[in-house]
DNA sequence: TTTAAAAACTAATTAGCGTTAGTTTTGCTG
DNA sequence: CAGCAAAACTAACGCTAATTAGTTTTTAAA
């Protein structure tokens, strides 16, 4: 039996990986190092090498995790009965809570996809461009019945998904609003505009 | 005298940094070697010591070249004679504007910006802290003469630059959709919001 | 055509990287 | 407590990075 249980609660490859999200998301991936990365997780470097294969392989965890996340919850809510606004409403609400629950992994999974070898790299575009085509095809929906304005719902989707991407920043000022405020005052201006 | 200029319009430096913005943008900064770079440029990579310092000189031409840029606008439209929500509407016009004409250089501010070193990393934060400072004094404006809607200012400045931001992803399909309906309806959305 | 600066080149330095090999320690199981 | 696998360690390899030193070539004005 093995005994690769850690205090918390999984194994130690997910501590690793959890170091590993932090890390990347301070330095970005090119310029953390496995020497650092160990540090901060308690041993020595190569002795990382008993639970992980290699430095991408620790960007493909989190990148998929993320990604796989985002998909799955997507395909929930699209399916669900209610209206158009409400599915949308319910995926930006998602978005916000993910930012404030798991800000370092979509932190990475948005700014370090890029450093993906192939073929993980064509399959996390992959992944993204179903998102947001899911996206597009919910809000394409909603003018058609007349829910929504009729604007190109491709720049819908990019200004949705840019505006809660955005929040990475509301994070280093968190102590200023809660939660609570600025999800309902995004909701608020993206749904209803900024303008009185 | 020099024969520092160029075939197109500037000095040899000018065209280094206008290489290393696309190298940086592509690859990011730490993963960009100065071989490539070189390469790129034409000449071999101690030959680029002749006409820059340093690999992170080339980042802060760039950044703060950026970073001024937008300042010297802010300033001269927030100085205007017009409305707040006309002052609002040229200031993304203006982002949308940068983004088609300055790709390379406003990506690599946006995301690289964190490996400058002290003290033009500090320097950058202010620069950027002072127009996010801006913003936000336009619209509390704008809240107060009750053009606007009573929304935290705050998050208005955050989901607007956000989203113009975010037109670094159309930038890779600009075929489907034209700058002007991009930069019509995204006012739109900002401006009045999706529902209808 | 001479001359001197600008800008290219080659070669080398120093430092850090991810990773592997080989060995020792740790801690559970029987 | 004996045995064994998991997981730590030290040492080192092969490579690539930014940059410097020293030298040669190019360029253009006098």
């Amino acid at each position: 039996m093995a005994k690769i249980k850690t205090e918390n609660n999984g194994t130690k490859k997910a501590v690793i990986v959890q170091h590993a999200a932090m890390l990347f998301k301070s330095k970005s991936y090119s310029a953390s190092s496995m020497r650092e990365l160990a540090e901060r997780v308690g041993v020595e470097a190569p002795s990382l090498y008993n639970h992980i294969g290699s430095k991408s392989e620790l960007l493909q965890s989190i990148c998929f995790t993320v990604g796989n996340t985002f998909i799955e919850q997507i395909e929930q809510i699209a399916n669900g009965e209610h209206s158009i606004v409400h599915k949308i409403e319910t995926i930006i609400r998602f978005h916000i809570s993910m930012m404030a629950e798991n800000f370092d992994e979509i932190y990475v999974a948005n700014h370090e996809w890029k450093h993906l070898k192939e073929p993980y790299l064509s399959d996390f575009l992959n992944i993204r461009r179903n998102y947001e085509k899911r996206l597009v095809e919910l809000i394409s929906a909603g003018i058609e019945n007349k829910e929504l304005q009729p604007i190109n719902p491709y720049v819908a989707v990019l200004t949705i998904l840019s505006a809660v991407r955005g929040l990475e920043f509301w994070q280093r000022n968190k102590k200023n609003i809660s939660k609570e405020e600025l999800e309902n005052d995004m909701l608020n201006l993206l749904l209803h505009g900024i303008i009185k």
